[in-house]
Order: C-alpha cells, then sequence, then structure tokens
DNA sequence: GTCTATAAATAGATAGAC
DNA sequence: GTCTATCTATTTATAGAC
C-alpha cells in the first residue's frame, strides 16, 4: 500500500461505520441535551451534566459541538423535525382545524413526557446563535408555514376565529407548548396526563368562558 | 449627654429617618429586582446587575437581603401585593368573571410594561426558598383565594365554564400573566401594546375557534 | 476522537476596614 | 451600613497526552 493510499478515503464499509458511531454518539448527545433542556431549561443545564448524562468526557462533547448554544439549536432542530414527521402524518382527511388542534395535543404530550426543550426568550446569546442558524430557522419556517396554512384555511372555513391574525394564533400556539400551566397541574396530583392535556386543549381552543 | 445615652435608642423623629431611608433602600432593591427578574428571569439576573442598577456595593445588598433567592422573593411579595391591591380597587357592581378579566388585563399590562417577574418553575433552589417563605406563601393564598372565589361565582353564574375545575382556571390564568406570547407579538412590531393585551385576553378566554 | 487536567471567566457570598 | 477586596465554587471552554 503506498503512502498516498493511506491518506486517501478508507474502504465504503469502514467509513460508514464510523460515521454510523458518528451520528450514534451525535444522537445520543441531542438526546441527552433534549432531556436535560426539558427538565432544567438552559441557563440551569450545565454543559458537565450533558457530557454525564451520555456517558463522555466534556472535551469530547466539544468535538461534536462548538458551544453551549449550538448543542441547544441541535435540540431545538430535532424537536422542530419530530414536529415535521407528526405533520407529516396527520390523516388528510382531518379538517385544518383538527389538524392544528392534533398539532397541539403533540405539544403537550411531548412536553409532559419531559422532551419539549424549551428556551429562554430572554436569554440574548442563545437567541443570536439560534437567529443565526440556519438549519434551526429552516425547521422553524417550515413548521411555521404548514401551521400557518391550516390556520388560515381554518379561518377561511369558519372554525377558526376570524378577527384574530394568523401570526396570533400561531405564536398562541407555540406558547402553549411551553406552557407552564401542564406542570402546575400536574404538581397538584389531581389529574393524570391526558385528563391535564385534555384540559388544557380545552382552555386553548374553547377558552375559559362558556359557550 | 451621659455615656448611657449614646447607646441608648435615638429620638424618634431621628429614629424614624433613619428607618424611612432604611425602608426606601429596600424598596430601590426590591424596583431593581422586580425590573430585572421581568427582563432576564432569575437565572440571569447575577447580584452584580442589581448592586449595579442600585447603585450599591454587592455586600451592601447582602445587609438587607441574605441571599438572591430572598431577593426574588421579595419581588414576588411586592407583585402579589400590587396584585392585591389592584383586586381590592375593582368595581364591586361588576360581575365576577369582569373582575377576573380586569386582574388578567392588569398582570398583561404590567408585563408588558416590564414589571412582571417571572421565575422559572423548574429551579429548585428557589422553588425551596419560596416555599418556606411566609410571607410569599401568605399573599399567595390570599390571591388565590380571591381569584378562587370569583372563578367558583362565575362558574355558578353561567359565565365560566363549568367544566373546568376551577383550579385549572386559576393556574391558567397564573400562567398567563408570564405568556411568552406577548413578547413575541411585540417583536413582530405590528401591534401596539393594547392590541396585544386585548387580542391575548381574548384567546384566553374566548379560546381560538369560532363562537 | 476520547481522555485528564486546567485555563479563564463569572457567579454567589463574605471579610474586614471605615 | 457602606465600601473595597477577596474567597469559594461553578461554568464554559481548551490544551495536550494517548
Amino acid at each position: 500500500m503506498s503512502p498516498t493510499a493511506l491518506k486517501s478515503p478508507p474502504p465504503a464499509a469502514k467509513r460508514s461505520f464510523r460515521e454510523q458511531m458518528h451520528l450514534a454518539r451525535e444522537d445520543a448527545i441531542v438526546e441527552a441535551v433534549n432531556r436535560l433542556l426539558a427538565e432544567k431549561g438552559f441557563d440551569a443545564m450545565t454543559v458537565d451534566a450533558v457530557a454525564a448524562e451520555v456517558g463522555i468526557a466534556k472535551a469530547s462533547l466539544y468535538r461534536h459541538f462548538p458551544s453551549k448554544e449550538d448543542l441547544a439549536a441541535a435540540a431545538m432542530v430535532r424537536v422542530l423535525e419530530r414536529a415535521l414527521a407528526h405533520i407529516d402524518g396527520l390523516d388528510p382527511a382531518q379538517t385544518p382545524l383538527q389538524r392544528l388542534q392534533a398539532v397541539a395535543r403533540w405539544t403537550l404530550q411531548t412536553q409532559l413526557a419531559g422532551a419539549m426543550p424549551t428556551l429562554p426568550s430572554a436569554n440574548s446569546s442563545l437567541r443570536a446563535a439560534l437567529m443565526s442558524h440556519q438549519g434551526y430557522l429552516d425547521r422553524l419556517m417550515e413548521v411555521s408555514d404548514r401551521l400557518g396554512g391550516w390556520i388560515e384555511a381554518a379561518q377561511a372555513d369558519g372554525s377558526l376565529d376570524r378577527g384574530l391574525p394568523s401570526v396570533v394564533v400561531l405564536y398562541t400556539l407555540y406558547a402553549r407548548a411551553c406552557d407552564p400551566v401542564l406542570g402546575f397541574l400536574k404538581s397538584t396530583g389531581q389529574f393524570d396526563d391526558a385528563q391535564i392535556i385534555d384540559m388544557v386543549l380545552r382552555t386553548c381552543f374553547q377558552g375559559l368562558s362558556t359557550r
């Protein structure tokens, strides 16, 4: 084997295997970040805790992601991709309103399952990192487009309040994905997850007032 | 003047003046904490920033409050007292539902004014400090009692959804006080504060669906 | 690429002079 | 009570050996 051969790419099988390992590790990292972000939030989540949960050294973590902000961004990308997968899997026979409710229900389930990373809207370094993260922006735009289409369709067919700008509906749905009321109700011990989700969905779409 | 007189309490006027100064300083501290909590949240708020905003040394701050958690608790006590003052000032001629809406509106106005301290429901040290802070617990209970009474009255008179446990309504109102959707809508630049408040109140009480 | 060890910065909290 | 200066712990991030 010539010296140049040593520097050329290894055989396809081996490279594929190593990349599989690489991807699997990054997957484990993002999963840990996802869970810790959901549990503690961005500020309280430490990179040490992520490394400990994954079971690798912190320095190794930084080989995969250049900063804590990038870790959070990766977790957001993942949850947005899951949201898109859920959106794509919805029954086309459902009405726009039904699909919006299904997505809202999915976000509540995800949050109760401890898998909804919630980021502080205040933190500026994080916000700056997200706003310059193309992968995040692309997926956020993708989700917003899909939901926005259904929102306007639902307003057109009269099932969703026409008096609200569609962006208000969209942001309200986003806000419900990290609504602390789920945790409040959970901590009372009076309700199970299904009841909490039904009640929060009801307040979201039907409101608190009597109909 | 005898030596003992030097150690006895100073004249009433002077002591009163010094206590006035003391209270005024603590008032300034709590006000700064209030603002910083609203702007950055508990984790991102530093004690150094509080001291800087008040214009005193950090060590002086710790003469007034023994910990960062106590600073946050003091801010929460203040906002709860303001809420109680608002509640007490409501027109008794209003219906229970109208009073609940008025309180909700007040919380939204306060948040948009940058004066609503929001605490992470995750942080455990903070939660422990609050749960052992009698002044906080007393006022929280007081607010909850008043609102709870109106909620049940509104459900009894048929204006509020009877299908929701009253605690769900109460926690939903608390959650709206720190709803991130206000900031989202504000950042679009499409709406002024009054519009934002009206729309969020509408989604809260009327829901997203058409009535 | 993973590790140990450590740098560099910042946080909450305190000592001690005045 | 307020100040300056400092302690102690923690956190993000890296250096350098393997």
